[in-house]
DNA sequence: CATCGGACCTGTTAGC
DNA sequence: TGCTAACAGGTCCGAT
């Protein structure tokens, strides 16, 4: 579900009740996530309080005078701001109840997710190694290219690889090199600087643009109030297989890369 | 080091 | 209608 739009959709709607707020309890129904959470988390963080909820990449940190809760949604993920007498469901796995009366839910069917901590100055092993925010500086043409330089696997691939850029996913990366006129199949390494400079906009572009939107809502993201994202309507590739490129009418390819569905214009993309 | 395939899970959907 | 197989937004790990 979730690529950078979605997560900041998210930090954005869990960001205003959770702030200023102590926590009273963190619950954990079923610690069988991506890796296990830790048995101390609930002492780690009860009686504090929440000093900010940022994003690196793709993981949501909340940040607590001793440490931060590092929160990665996964392919299935999602965090609702709810009332605390709301009778938990299905896959609701983790709960951060607040002095607010509210508590904030982490929903997972598919578990790929991951609650982990952070002591404050240390760094965790799942951010280390990250590549630039898309949206800060940093990020440029230059930058992919000089990255690129020798890389055989398609610039799919490249571009979804988060030593690289973060934040890309499988929508918006199809989205991206759509919107580039590249061939996602292509190696990264064929690819020119000026097209890469192309690609870079092409990113921030529809991030931006797809955050504004409240990001994508497929079959079930959904902002921690409740509402879906907008951006599904904009796709001009993603999904859209066999059905007529949006600038010339081509059909456009469906075809699996590195594992991932692929979705491009022949005529458009090279 | 770069690349590839498999692994982790469950729910939904396409196809027979 | 009912069953099965394929597929889904992410990322880590081990083998090559």
């Amino acid at each position: 579900m979730p690529e950078l739009p979605e997560v900041e959709t998210t930090r954005r709607g869990i960001a205003p009740h959770l702030v200023g707020r102590r926590i009273e309890a963190l619950t954990v129904r079923n610690r069988a996530l991506r890796w296990p959470v830790s048995r101390a988390l609930p002492g780690r963080v009860r009686g504090q309080r929440v000093e900010g909820v940022r994003r690196r990449a793709k993981y949501l940190l909340i940040r607590t005078e001793p440490g931060e809760l590092i929160v990665h949604l996964g392919m299935s993920g999602s965090l609702r701001v709810l009332g605390r007498g709301t009778a938990p469901r299905a896959h609701d796995h983790v709960d951060l109840e607040l002095d607010s009366g509210q508590v904030l839910r982490f929903n997972d069917p598919r578990r790929f997710g991951c609650w982990l901590w952070q002591p404050r100055g240390r760094t965790h092993a799942v951010l280390a190694g990250l590549g630039p925010e898309p949206l800060e500086e940093g990020f440029d043409g230059d930058l992919l290219w000089k990255l690129a330089q020798g890389r055989r696997a398609p610039v799919k691939n490249f571009l979804m690889d988060q030593r690289v850029v973060v934040g890309v996913g499988n929508i918006y990366a199809a989205e991206a090199l759509f919107r580039a006129g590249i061939d996602p199949r292509r190696a990264a390494g064929r690819v020119s600087r000026e097209r890469y400079a192309a690609l870079a906009d092409a990113v921030r572009a529809i991030l931006a643009h797809a955050i504004e939107r409240g990001g994508t809502t497929l079959r079930d993201f959904l902002a921690p109030d409740g509402e879906p994202g907008y951006f599904e309507q904009e796709l001009l590739a993603y999904g859209r297989g066999g059905e007529p490129c949006r600038q010339c009418g081509t059909p456009l390819r469906e075809l699996a890369i590195g594992q991932r569905a692929s979705v491009w214009c022949p005529r458009c993309q090279r």
